[in-house]
DNA sequence: CATGAATGAGAATTCATTCAT
DNA sequence: TATGAATGAATTCTCATTCAT
C-alpha cells in the first residue's frame, strides 16, 4: 500500500490500455479486422503483444472491448434523446437524425455494425449492439403506440427495419452518399422521412 | 474412341459441382465464410480439395458463384413482380411479401445478402447484389413517384432503406423470428406495412 | 497374328508415342519443364493422361526420353564432323561451328543444356547428356594431342572448358546475342577463335 | 522499460538469421532448390517456419540472398586482382586461379553460378552474378586489348567464354575432380592454361 | 483398351499466443 | 515486470498418378 511505485504504475497500465483499445479501434476504422493483427495493434500503440495480453485476455476479447465502446456512446446518445420531454415521433426524428448525422461526420463507427467480423466472440458482440440499438428504438414505439401518437405495429419487427434502414442507407451500396456526393442534409432528411413515415409518425412535428 | 464421354461420368462430374457449392453454402449458412475453409468444403462435399480446383479457379469464385446463386433467383422473382400490371403499391407489397416468404422458407438466402464477406472478391458480389435488389425496387418506386402513387421521396434512399430494412428484419438480432417463434404471417404483414408506411404508399390495396 | 487390327493399332500407339514426345519438347521449349504438366503435354499430344502412363511409366521418364532424343542428334552430329578426314584442328572448329549455328537457328536446345531441370531423374539425362557432350571433344583433343596438332594438356579440363565455354557464350547472361542482336557469324567466329585458342590449335587451318 | 533489447537477444536473432542462411546454402549445395523447402530450410536450421518469415519476406527473397552472399564475396576478390598493377595476362591468371582455388575448397560456391534456380526472382539474381562476373574479366580483357598485350577478340564473347569454361570445369560432369579426385593445383593449372591460351595471352608470365 | 475425374500429399505463407530473457 | 522472438497449426492451391467406367 505504502509502495511509491503503485499509482504510477497503475496509471501507466491503465494508460497503456486505452493506448491498446484507441490503437485497435484506430486500425479497425482504416482497413478492417483483417488491417489489425496484434502485432500490428502492439506496434501502434507503441506496446509489446505481450502487453496486450496482460490487458485482454485474447485478441477477440480486445475487439469486443472495442466495438462495445464504440458502440456504448451511441446507445447513450440515443438513450438521452428518447428521454427528452418531447412527443415521441420528435423524438424519434431527433435520434434517428443524431445517428445518422454522426455516422456521416465520422467513418469507421456506422461501418462496425455490418461489416466483416471474422472472429465469432466478436460477431457476438456487433449482434448485441444492433440489439440494443434496436431496443432503443422500440422502447420509443411502444410509448408511441401507448399515448396514441403512433399506429398499433408489431415493435419489434419496426425496431429491425428502422435499424436496416438507416444503416443500410449509410454503408450499403445504395447508399447515397456513394453513388454521388450529396448534401448530407438531403440524405439526412430523406432517412429521416423514410423512418418516420414507416411508422405512422407525423413528419411535420 | 472407346467410352468416350460416359454420360454417367459427367452426371457425376456435374453432380460433384452441385454437391461443392451445396456443401459450401451449408458451411457458410452455419457458421459463415469462416466456418467454410476449403477442406471443410472439400470433407462435406465429401470430395478431395482437388476436386474443388478442377470445378472453381479459386476459393473466391466458389462463392462467388455460391453468393450469385443465391441471388439471381431472387432478383428475377422481384423484377416479376415489378413488371405486373398492378398499381405500384400493390407490386411494392407483393415483392416484399415475395422476398421476406421465401427467406424465411429457406434459411440462407437472406443471410447472404448481409454477412461477412472477408474475401475482397466475394464481398464484391455481395455488393452487387445489393446494389441490384435495391434497383428493382428503386425503379419501382420511380414510377409510382411519376404515376403520382407515391409522395415526392428521395429514390436512392428509400431504396436503400427498403432493402435494409426487410432484410435486418429477416436476419438481424431483433428479427421477431427469432425472439420468438411467431406466426410468420404476421410478420410478413408487418415488414410490409413498414415499408409500404415508409414509401407513402396506400395500404388497402 | 491375323488379327486384322493389329498393325494398325501399333501404327497409332507409335504414333501416340511420337505426338506425346513431341507436345513435350514443345511445350518445354516454349516455357520450360514448369510449362510442362502431365495434362498439357496430354492435351498438346490430343491424348488422355492415361495414354502417357501407357508409354511411359512416369513424367521423369517422358521428360528424360525428350532430352535425350534432342541431344542424340547433336551429338550425332558432332560425332559425324569429328571422324572426318581432316586435321583436328578443322574438326574441332567445324565442331564448335555447327553445334553453336544450330544453337543460334533454333531455341529450346541449347537452353535443355543448362536451364532449370526440377526434376532429379531429368537433371540426371542432363548431367549425362553434357557428358556425352565432353567426351565427343575429348576423343578430339586426346586425337590431337596424339598426332601433334595440339599441344599438351589436361584432356578432361580442356573438354570441360570447351562445353562451358560456348554453352555459356550462347545461353549466359553475358550472351552477346543478349546484349544486342548482332551478327551470328562474329559471334561464331569470336567462340571458335576463342575456343581453338584456348586448346593451342592453329586457328588458319 | 525493463529489459530492453538484451544484447543476448539480438545475439540469438542475428544467429538465427544466419543459421537459415547456413541451411538454405546447405541444403542447397546437397541437392538444388528442390531439395530446400521451406520446413527442410526450418528444421535444417533448427527453427520454426516462421521464424524464416520473421528474417525474409519470402523463401524468393531468401534463396536470393544465400546466391547474393555466395557472389558478392567472390566478385570483390576478383575486383581487387584486376586492380593490381600487374601486366593484364598476370592478372588474368591470378583472377581464374583464385576463383578456381576457391571453388575447389569451399563447395557449394561454384555451384551457385550453375544450377537450376526455378524461382523466377531467385534465376534473376543468378543471372546478375553471372553478369557481374562476366564484367570483370570483359573489363580486363578491355584493358589487355588496348594495351597490346591481347590480341584483338569480342570482349563479350570472350569474357562469357571464360566464366563459362572455369565454371563447366569446376561443377559440370566432366569435371575432372568428379572424374578422380586429382591433384586440385593440376586442374588449376589446366584451367589457366585454357583461358590464358583462349584469349591468347602469354603463359610465362 | 482408353479416358479423364479423382485423389491427396506437399508447398508457401500467416498470425494468435506463449515464455525465456 | 516487460519484451518481442519463437512457435506451429491452419490455410490455399498444385499436380503426378491411379482406376472406375
Amino acid at each position: 500500500m505504502a509502495y511509491k511505485r503503485s499509482p504510477l504504475m497503475e496509471e501507466r497500465l491503465a494508460g497503456n490500455r486505452q493506448r491498446i483499445l484507441h490503437a485497435a479501434r484506430g486500425l479497425v476504422a482504416e482497413g478492417g479486422y483483417r488491417n489489425a493483427p496484434i502485432t500490428a495493434v502492439a506496434s501502434a500503440a507503441g506496446v509489446s503483444t505481450g502487453q496486450i495480453y496482460r490487458h485482454f485476455p485474447s485478441k477477440a476479447d480486445l475487439f469486443v472491448e472495442v466495438l462495445h465502446h464504440a458502440v456504448e456512446h451511441e446507445i447513450a446518445i440515443l438513450r438521452a434523446i428518447a428521454a427528452e420531454p418531447l412527443p415521441v415521433s420528435r423524438r424519434l426524428r431527433r435520434a434517428v437524425e443524431a445517428f445518422v448525422r454522426r455516422a456521416l461526420a465520422g467513418p469507421g463507427l456506422a461501418w462496425a455494425f455490418i461489416a466483416e467480423p471474422v472472429e465469432a466472440e466478436v460477431d457476438d458482440e456487433r449482434i448485441r449492439a444492433r440489439r440494443l440499438l434496436g431496443e432503443v428504438f422500440r422502447d420509443l414505439l411502444a410509448e408511441g403506440m401507448v399515448k396514441g401518437e403512433l399506429p398499433p405495429q408489431d415493435l419489434d419487427a419496426s425496431a429491425a427495419c428502422l435499424v436496416g434502414a438507416y444503416t443500410e442507407a449509410l454503408v450499403g451500396p445504395l447508399a447515397p452518399s456513394r453513388e454521388s456526393p450529396r448534401d448530407g442534409e438531403q440524405l439526412v432528411e430523406a432517412i429521416c422521412g423514410f423512418c418516420l413515415r414507416a411508422v405512422g409518425a407525423r413528419l411535420d412535428e
